[in-house]
DNA sequence: CTCGCTATTGAGACTGAATCTCATTCTCAG
DNA sequence: CTGAGAATGAGATTCAGTCTCAATAGCGAG
């Protein structure tokens, strides 16, 4: 937290601009709330504890954190987009399930491989990716069996 | 087309509903661009033809050619969906050029057979995925690299 | 401290994709 | 031909996200 704290204050001074007590407010947010955090669930927490910011701010605040690499976008299948902490946190794919909406995480050198291989054929310069699994949990899948 | 049109006139009539002509104008429509269209370029397209159809009627045409299993609705990374062929067409992801929008088509069988291991190791039970690499085409990558 | 410059903020307007409402029109089996 | 249910289109609505702009805050210079 403090790290990151640091990070952003650097970012924001390499840029001129300033670590505002409602930047802080959203960024402290994200630390209390670990995971796949969309934004007007933020909101919606900062109002609980009258720290309010405007949504504006905070979409100007989370395209902030972004662009310092402090925070990652990712799309998990809904129509709004999740924010996950990317620093010590490496890039990763995502498993969601269709019943709970659990969130795994998952990483594999062997995709990564495949991945560039097949961009090499295609002559293609990849730059990201992204990939999600959409299923059922092991939790989920068991109360499932059991219902057939 | 005319196998697309017997299999959306079966899904249709297994529902008890009606192939108009606004139905068969949108699946004829989407037979004349192949690729990867959006519901926009459809009702544009469609205009110009004079053969109007209501952007509700175009939404829920595409809805019922999902359903039915001719079209499937992909994403590119954009704000809004794109559609594509699913007849004779089968699944794959899709390189994004990030300059020319290009889209690139490719599937493996090694990504779905690690995609398979990792499910089985979280205990996750698949039922989609999708992924999607962005970066640049091979034309595109020329350019930048000339332009360096 | 005051001035002045730039960055910041929030309220609310706006956008764009997609969905919904509902009155009117169409379709087709009987 | 008729009526019930399906389909349509215009326009209202939703929802995430962005933009505008007037008011405010922060800060360095004098």
């Amino acid at each position: 937290m403090t790290h990151a704290i640091q990070v952003f204050a650097e970012y924001l001074n390499s840029k001129d601009l300033k670590l505002t007590k409602e930047r802080r407010a959203v960024l402290q947010e994200i630390f209390l709330h670990p995971g796949h955090l969309e934004a007007e669930d933020l909101a919606h927490n900062l109002r609980k504890k009258r720290k309010r910011a405007s949504r504006a701010t905070i979409y100007r605040t989370l395209d902030l954190l972004v662009e310092s690499g402090i925070v990652r976008k990712v799309d998990l299948g809904h129509e709004h987009s999740h924010y996950e902490l990317e620093l010590d946190n490496p890039h990763h794919e995502h498993m969601i399930c269709l019943k709970c909406g659990k969130v795994l995480e998952f990483s594999d050198k062997a995709i990564e491989r495949d991945l560039n291989r097949l961009c090499k054929r295609s002559g293609f310069e990849p730059s990201s990716h992204r990939f999600q699994i959409f299923g059922y949990c092991d939790r989920c899948r068991k109360a499932r069996e059991q219902a057939v």
